[in-house]
DNA sequence: CGCCCGCTTGAACAGTGTCAAGTGCTGTGG
DNA sequence: CCACAGCACTTGACACTGTTCAAGCGGGCG
């Protein structure tokens, strides 16, 4: 039905160890139900609400946040192409944050039900699916630290640091420039700051040439000192030190 | 070798939808490598470190932070009673941050060795190894919440509601009192704040009659105003609403 | 053309950090 | 038994970071 690897192209590319096998990747093909396109800003998963599939982001950026009693959210995770966008409701169930598009989006969908078949026989092919909740949670481990220890300038530039890096995996970085269809306002939600603090955060980190980012794109001016500032260390990110994938160049640290 | 459910007694205790089944539990048990005891604030593991083990949390309390440039801490978890602490270590291999003791603790240790060979042909076990883990992710997600949304007093008080919470499951809240082996300078590095903060957050919650902290002893004067200053929703706990449990009482909302 | 949304800027203010000093308890050695 | 050292905690004064409130700008789209 689906080209063997029209859709798992990008998951897990250059992460961990271990690797999902020919077989692993053309049963995950072949047992997608859908894949479907989704507009800017839509919520796909309400806190709370049980969920029967899970879904593989292929185009575009997702999120997951949280509302706080204000109506302000604070977003917990962001999702590239390659993604697992919500596989951990699989085993949770339900979710306790919404899942929502940030611009348009493609999405590869699976049932719970298929899932469940394809991995209880698959212990390898499970494990590769839990490495990947993990990697989440490893990079949710990270936005702590950041919110925690890092101020404003630090927590923007790190998360241009891992957005850039994470791109820059499954091939999303051109240069030294990635498109990111953020508002200042996504920034700020992301970065638990105020959109105005953003914006002076942008200009501050433009006019001392570390980066630029300006209507959905991001320019990394100089990388040395946007990681030095952020006190970025992507080994969070569990890349795969050697490499026989198609050159996808890992930035430097 | 170990009476049934003396090791695994609190695990996912009061969690979730679904339940080790007795035979799960059995082999759990039998296949403990050994039990031992820690003193206070030792490091276990140290981040990038491969790891062949992992652990489960019997008594005392665990964390696991991250250094910043300057050598501060920054929690990014506690682990309480009944908490597999580093079970993420087997599909991840290598941990990106340190795990430490707080107090004295008392662990049972698997090898992952065991754990591979229990979990490769049980899908169902599996699962909620696989489920426990997610749970430490649904609260590294309340806890960048906590960190991005809330002010100094409301990351206290959230800190100490979701522990009053988590303890309350494993049986470890007397009352209104709980033990918690913190200094303030612990708090401080949970919440992202100063030692000198913190210590004026506690005042100021003491002086509101909403929660005392002092020695290693939380109390709770008034639940429902800490939980509001939190904007505390136990939901991210997963907390089993159903129960045939032994008298696990679950704190309000 | 004009409106709206996202971006930008300024000024005043609040919350938290920093620095410095001091208190009180506990354990230890004389 | 007392003195003292060390550590956790406490408090005050002040600086600074980030927020709040308010206003203005600019470009894309109906």
């Amino acid at each position: 039905m689906h080209k063997l690897q029209q859709v798992t192209e990008k998951f897990l590319r250059g992460r961990g160890h271990d690797r999902l096998t020919t077989e692993e990747i053309g049963l995950l093909e072949t047992t997608v139900d859908r894949i479907r396109d989704l507009p800017a800003r839509q919520i796909v998963v309400r806190a709370g609400q049980r969920v029967s599939e899970s879904s593989m982001l292929l185009n575009g950026f997702m999120c997951r946040y949280m509302d706080d009693r204000a109506g302000y959210r604070q977003l917990v995770a962001i999702q590239v192409p390659g993604d697992f966008v919500d596989l951990h409701a699989l085993p949770l169930e339900r979710l306790d944050h919404d899942v929502a598009t940030v611009g348009p989006v493609r999405i590869a969908t699976w049932t719970h039900e298929a899932l469940e078949q394809l991995i209880a026989p698959r212990p390898h092919l499970t494990r590769m699916l839990w490495f990947s909740t993990l990697l989440d949670a490893a990079i949710h481990r990270e936005w702590i630290f950041r919110l925690g220890r890092l101020d404003a300038d630090g927590r923007v530039a790190h998360f241009m640091c891992e957005m850039k890096t994470r791109l820059d995996m499954v091939g999303l970085v051109e240069g030294d420039r990635f498109a990111l269809p953020f508002k200042q306002a996504d920034l700020a939600e992301a970065c638990g700051l105020t959109v105005v603090h953003v914006n002076r955060v942008l200009r501050s980190l433009r006019e001392r040439e570390l980066l630029v980012f300006r209507s959905g794109i991001a320019t990394i001016v100089n990388w040395p000192k946007l990681v030095a500032l952020a006190e970025f260390d992507p080994s969070y990110l569990y890349i795969q030190p050697s490499t026989e994938l198609p050159a996808v160049s890992v930035g430097s640290r």
